[in-house]
DNA sequence: TTCATTAATTAGGTTAATCTAATTATATAT
DNA sequence: ATATATAATTAGATTAACCTAATTAATGAA
């Protein structure tokens, strides 16, 4: 089942639009790829044919296991090509997306494995981007708790452990969110309680309870 | 000038039989892409709107100046990148051709010059072509005199010194011309001359004035 | 609910690159 | 010189991936 470079393109934007917990509409799919819905529709119609995505008005576009198997694969090989322009090449991380975006549809049975093995297997690219493995398994970030980062380091929020609303409404007034950066200021024996700051605000002071169930990226 | 993919694989077969002597016929460039010289002739009306081309029936194909840099442009990041897939990522020699072929598509304006730079500039491709320099000056083989060179030693003959009609009819003689082997079997200090085998038939004796002018690319 | 807005879809074209099947021109061999 | 074969070219289709301009369906605000 050899893809057209435009069949990749729209798996990718597809899995995509998905992953942001988008409904994948053929507006939305227009958007990704900077053209017409009626063209989405053709193609649309196309890849349903060849069995690679389901589709219907109320819940969009859905990615069937091999649909997804090739837009992790053509992710993959995206990814890798970047680390290469970077680290090999010397591009800078903000110049290598549009070289990327046309090597990924290289096509060679061996050749991302070979990349992949080359460039040291890396799990992320110089975007911070999860690199999918082989088998389609994403990296996780190694995660550690915002307890047991030491202080004077940083991290950012990847996740939290707890998801009860009285949480979340807790982490909303702090301004604090996944993504936004924590440094740790001071840690107090006597409670384990933390004082951090937030995005680079001003100190807080926030409890071992709150700090077990947070989740960073360390950075 | 954006050039299509096809626009430039065109470009490339031009070259590539004008190099090889050949009246570049719609059939011979049909033939190279292996498609019709109907579909050829459409090509080549568009090339010569774009200047790239000049033709007629009686002359064939003939690429401009601008027309004949895209070529070695092409050629120039084909060579490169096949020498990436051998020498980085362990390719034998004999695969990478179908890869380079897409490979030498990708757009960008400062690949070409990183690549190069990345693989220690090098002079040619791991099947012996040159590879192009950025201004289109191809290398010239690092040529030996035969008479320089050792007993044991094999060679190709890349060029002669002599171009006389009594030296070119003693070689043809000889049974020896552009491409043939020679191996060095002996030499005789008295006067230098050379005992050798050409395409590795019986060994015989050739003169130090023979020797002398004959050009060779080491192997 | 009704009207207005937005989204999805259909209908009908366009362009690039290919094809097959004529047709015309050239070259070759008797 | 004439017939025959081969090459070049024209004519007419096809396919993929787009487009614009309707038309139809769904949403949502008054
Ligand atoms: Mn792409
Ligand atoms: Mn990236
Ligand atoms: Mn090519
Ligand atoms: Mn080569």
């Amino acid at each position: 089942m050899k893809k057209t470079y435009s069949e990749e393109n729209y798996l990718k934007a597809i899995y995509h639009i998905d992953q942001n917990g988008l409904k994948v509409s053929p507006k939305a799919i227009a958007a990704a790829l900077d053209n017409n819905p009626a063209s989405v529709i053709d193609m649309i119609k196309k890849l349903q044919e060849k069995l690679l995505i389901s589709y219907d008005k109320v819940n969009g576009a859905k990615l069937t296991p091999p649909g997804k198997a090739s837009a992790l694969d053509i992710i993959r090989k995206h990814r890798l090509w970047e680390v290469f322009l970077v680290e090999k090449l010397g591009y800078d991380w903000d110049e290598v997306h549009d070289i990327a975006e046309q090597l990924e549809h290289i096509q060679d049975d061996r050749l991302a494995a070979k990349l992949d093995a080359f460039l040291g297997n890396p799990s992320f690219d110089p975007h911070g981007d999860p690199i999918p493995a082989e088998n389609g398994k994403m990296p996780v970030y190694a995660n550690i708790l915002l307890s047991d980062l030491e202080i004077g380091k940083m991290g950012k929020v990847g996740s939290v452990r707890d998801t009860s609303t009285p949480f979340l409404k807790y982490l909303k007034q702090l301004q604090l969110g996944l993504g936004s950066s924590i440094e740790v200021l001071d840690k107090l024996e006597f409670d384990q309680s933390m004082i951090i700051s937030i995005n680079n605000g001003p100190p807080q002071t926030v409890s071992s309870k709150m700090t077990s169930n947070i989740l960073l990226i360390p950075c």
